[in-house]
RNA sequence: GGAGAGGUGACCGAGUGGUUCAUGGUGCCGCUCUCGAAAAGCGGUCUCGCCUUUGGUGAGCGUGGGUUCGAAUCCCACCCUCUCCGCCA
């Protein structure tokens, strides 16, 4: 969420800002609502100001008397008339607010859709095979390791289900990536719950703009998290930090829900796009004057994973017209998959700046003497495990359908390749 | 799911209609004292909004309504926590 005051005060720039990112909804009707609601509160200030002092005489007259008590009465009828007005006013204004996405940082280079986001660097190159190397789906089925149609059968389509040492592939990198960024990277490991409050998804902006990707719990109001980043950003909704406690580095895993309707027909084949997929996911607190620099660190964080993992990745920086709704700067980190010839997103780090921290009220104390400011929220994957199985099955496949383990895995997967039972 | 108890500021904890602009304590900040520290004493210390901003004003005591000239306090609904019972991986 903007501050309003931001937006009140410097409206052209809001509006070049929006105009840069594609994003066509208007503040105009926002402008019109704060200016009204401002008019109103003013009014109501002033009655309630001439109630307030004309009750506490009442209070102290011995006889009461009646044609006061009737004045008043008057206008507290029509205090309660203003604030029914400014309270619609007010919701119908916070409704707006929560529908328009975060102002893009001056460095984020101006452009309109992914063909304009700049490669910022890339790291190992793609691998020459001698044999034509093959999708992960094919060497998943050869090896027994991906059963798509028991998923299918199971659950439908775009499910699957890991089998054998497929699973403990994919339970492999959760404990290498959870245990090196404990370890080497300062996290703290955190299981949050995988069903969570409305409010949690308003505080990380999935609400209420895109409710349409979520899977809800009607009968109980449990929302089903697309990312650990919801439970994450609301770990401490509603609280005042101490300078001292930040920066706070939080790392978990999870299993993400998406509904993923958009899509239809593409990227059915495989196991890049699912509705349930798990995630080992970074997420930050900190202070408003060190949170560039935290981007880059938990981007490197990330990148650490695929350089451990020996798997060829670029990273790229996210243009203003496709930046995410609560970002002013993010990177994409991308693997190459040689079997289905693409690069992968594998990782997504944005800084978010104050505007989760708005939404879900979290703020610190720079010291002791100071007004309590909000905190700066940055979240980044760290890595989407499936994409990661892909790469690593299709980078790591021999000529004979095996899949040799990376040094960092074996002792977790206590064996040096993947084959056929 | 049933029964009972309870939700007050960073924390503890008073407060059952009007000197409560939320008592008191802890913590925190400043000052005094001291070579320094501790202790002690004095003063200060919740959050958010609006305005014509050395200041003024409003709101907030779990949440939302209601009663009243006036509500932390009375009424209604809901949420949450704790204890016991039931169920259960």
């Amino acid at each position: 969420m903007l501050d309003i005051k931001l937006i009140r005060d410097n409206p052209d720039m809001v509006r070049q800002a929006f105009k840069n990112r594609g994003e066509t909804i208007s503040i105009d009707e926002i402008l019109k609502l704060d200016e009204k609601h401002r008019e109103l509160i003013h009014e109501m200030e002033s009655l309630r100001a001439r109630r307030n002092e004309v009750s506490k005489e009442i209070g102290k007259m011995k006889e009461k008397p009646p044609e006061l008590m009737a004045d008043m009465r008057k206008i507290g009828d029509q205090i309660s008339a203003l604030e029914a007005e400014s309270n619609n006013i007010e919701s119908a204004l916070k409704d707006l607010l929560l529908r328009i996405p975060n102002i893009p940082h001056a460095d984020v280079p101006v452009g309109k859709d992914s063909s304009d986001n700049p490669t910022i660097r890339t790291w190992g190159g793609k691998k020459q095979f001698s044999f034509k190397a093959l999708p992960h789906w094919e060497l998943g089925e050869r090896l027994n390791i991906i059963d798509f149609e028991r998923g299918v059968k199971l659950s439908g389509t775009r499910f699957y289900v890991l089998k054998g040492m497929g699973a403990l592939l994919q339970r492999a990198l959760i404990m290498f990536m959870l245990d090196l960024h404990i370890r080497e990277h300062g996290y703290t490991e955190i299981y949050p719950p995988f069903m969570v409050k409305r409010e949690c998804l308003v505080g990380s902006s999935n609400l209420p703009k895109f409710a349409d990707n979520l899977y809800h719990d009607a009968e109980e109001d449990y929302w089903f998290v697309p990312t650990a980043e919801v439970p994450l950003t609301n770990m401490h909704r509603d609280e005042i930090l101490s300078a001292e406690q930040l920066p706070i580095y939080y790392v978990a895993h999870t299993a993400c829900f998406r509904r993923e309707k958009m899509a239809a027909g593409k990227d059915t084949r495989g196991i890049k796009r699912g509705h349930q997929f798990d995630k080992v996911e970074l997420y930050k607190f900190t202070t408003a004057e060190t949170s560039m620099q935290e981007l880059e660190s938990l981007l490197a964080a990330a990148e650490d994973v695929c350089r451990k993992l020996e798997l060829p990745y670029r990273v790229i920086q996210l243009c203003t017209g496709d930046i995410g709704f609560a970002s002013v700067k993010s990177y994409d980190i991308e693997m190459w998959a040689p079997g289905c010839e693409e690069w992968l997103e594998v990782s997504s780090c944005s800084n978010c700046w104050d505007f989760q921290a708005r939404r879900a009220n979290i703020r610190y104390r720079p010291d002791s003497k100071s007004k309590p400011q909000y905190v700066h929220t940055l979240n980044g994957s760290g890595l989407a495990l499936p994409r990661v199985v892909i790469a690593l099955m299709e980078n790591y496949q021999r000529e004979d359908g095996s899949i040799a383990v990376p040094d960092v895995l074996k002792p977790y997967m206590r064996a040096d390749m993947i084959t056929k039972p």
